[in-house]
DNA sequence: TGTACATCAGTGAACGCGCGTTCACTGATGTAC
DNA sequence: TGTACATCAGTGAACGCGCGTTCACTGATGTAC
């Protein structure tokens, strides 16, 4: 029979020294990260949480540091579920009588908001992934956790792409986009829990998303006119 | 012969106890956080770098957290004083021949250019603004320092109500548009200093900076059509 | 199947460090007479 | 002008704390024979 392979780690086997010490750090210092932002997260507090003796963890990470990048990597993770889930909510709400450009709308407004909504839910997540974040806008090891995934930064691009396709935005205007979009949900984000946007209340942070989605698309539509920069050549 | 006084004091005072140890204190404190952020602002080696006992402190200030608040005003002030120098240098190049709808649009360029350029060029100092944030979109205490001076909210918001006087924005979307704007900007700025942008060439920078202005302008200006969001609606 | 062995995940104790904050003080200053 | 005094900015020493990291170790595990 296909039984449990010699495998050391897992969830709750008791079969090995701890199990998965690693996963068990990370899913604590995730916890300390949550409630304190990336200072909370302290190797001796992590390894309290787990149960296990302060020098135990550098079986698992080189120091400090490479705990903090591992969770970073893991908050990002979280970021990119997020986004998804609210792709899949929006579009699924409208998946009956959508064309293809209205849908491809849903989607890109669906990533600002999954984006805005972590951020407000999770600030503390939001902080470290940031913090110590491993060159989001490159997937290479993105691969390393087997589950692969869409990186945050894939899925605006994908959601760009689509609205090429649907002819909802310019190809030549493709380009550099995903900064633009990037900066400005970012922006809003950052200000909601850094800022002086911060306590302000769910609902009007998703209208105020809305709003944003709203001045990106039609930034992004609207051709570039010869005399924009006069200001600036006069 | 003038030769040293006695004076224990810091610029050239001798008239009291040190001189004025609380401006000295903010910007030993400073220094701290350009290099390090506000992590790097540390009680002890500010009072060791003034040169005055670490307990001497607190005749200024209540505690580690006062003095962290009392940085970020300072960096804050900074900030709106690199992005008044950013507007009089735009609108002198373009003082002559520009009519007023284009010296608003130079203006409020460089009130983006001029935040983001300081985000770039001084991180820390950014970063420890809006970490210790006193509310900074309610102007209350910014008489505070005596030299009054505009927020940089203020100047954002001075820039928006140009663009209306100046019929490149239509009243109906003036309301709000500081939050859009300003998250934008702040985005690219965030991006720069703490995300995956970090390292961009200034000049390239600038170049993106423009663009997102752009997007800002065009994106503010169109307005907004009854099927925007037909997708979420469908 | 049983035994010897190598591996290496986690232990226990300790280290040096710098921190924020407190206490009772001291001594230069400005002021009242 | 001189003297006594109150003020309070800065001192010196100490505190308890929790941190990251190191060391030599131990003992459960998987493996070779």
């Amino acid at each position: 029979m296909p039984v449990d392979r010699p495998e050391p780690p897992s969830r709750s086997r008791s079969t090995y020294r701890h199990g998965d010490l690693r996963r068990a750090l990370i899913e604590a210092a995730l916890e300390l990260a949550r409630a304190g932002g990336p200072d909370a997260v302290v190797l001796r507090e992590t390894t309290r949480r787990v149960g296990v003796a302060p020098n135990a963890a550098y079986r698992h990470f080189a120091d400090r540091h490479a705990l903090l990048a591992a969770v970073a990597q893991a908050a990002m993770a979280r970021l990119a579920v997020t986004m998804e889930a609210e792709i899949d909510a929006a579009t699924a709400h409208s998946a009956r009588d959508a064309d293809r450009l209205s849908t491809a709308r849903t989607r890109f407004r669906a990533v600002g908001q999954g984006y805005v909504a972590f951020a407000q839910a999770e600030p503390g997540l939001f902080r470290i992934a940031f913090t110590f974040h491993a060159d989001m806008a490159q997937a290479e090891d993105s691969t390393a956790a087997g589950t692969a995934g869409r990186t945050p930064f894939q899925i605006l691009g994908d959601a760009l792409d689509d609205l090429v396709d649907a002819g909802a935005l310019d190809e030549t205007r493709r380009p550099g986009a995903e900064f633009l979009a990037w900066s400005a949900v970012h922006g809003l984000a950052a200000l909601l829990v850094d800022g002086p946007l911060r306590g302000l209340p769910p609902a009007q942070a998703r209208a105020s998303t809305d709003d944003l989605v709203d001045m990106i698309e039609h930034g992004l539509l609207t051709p570039p006119t010869t005399d924009d920069r006069q200001g600036m050549h006069g």
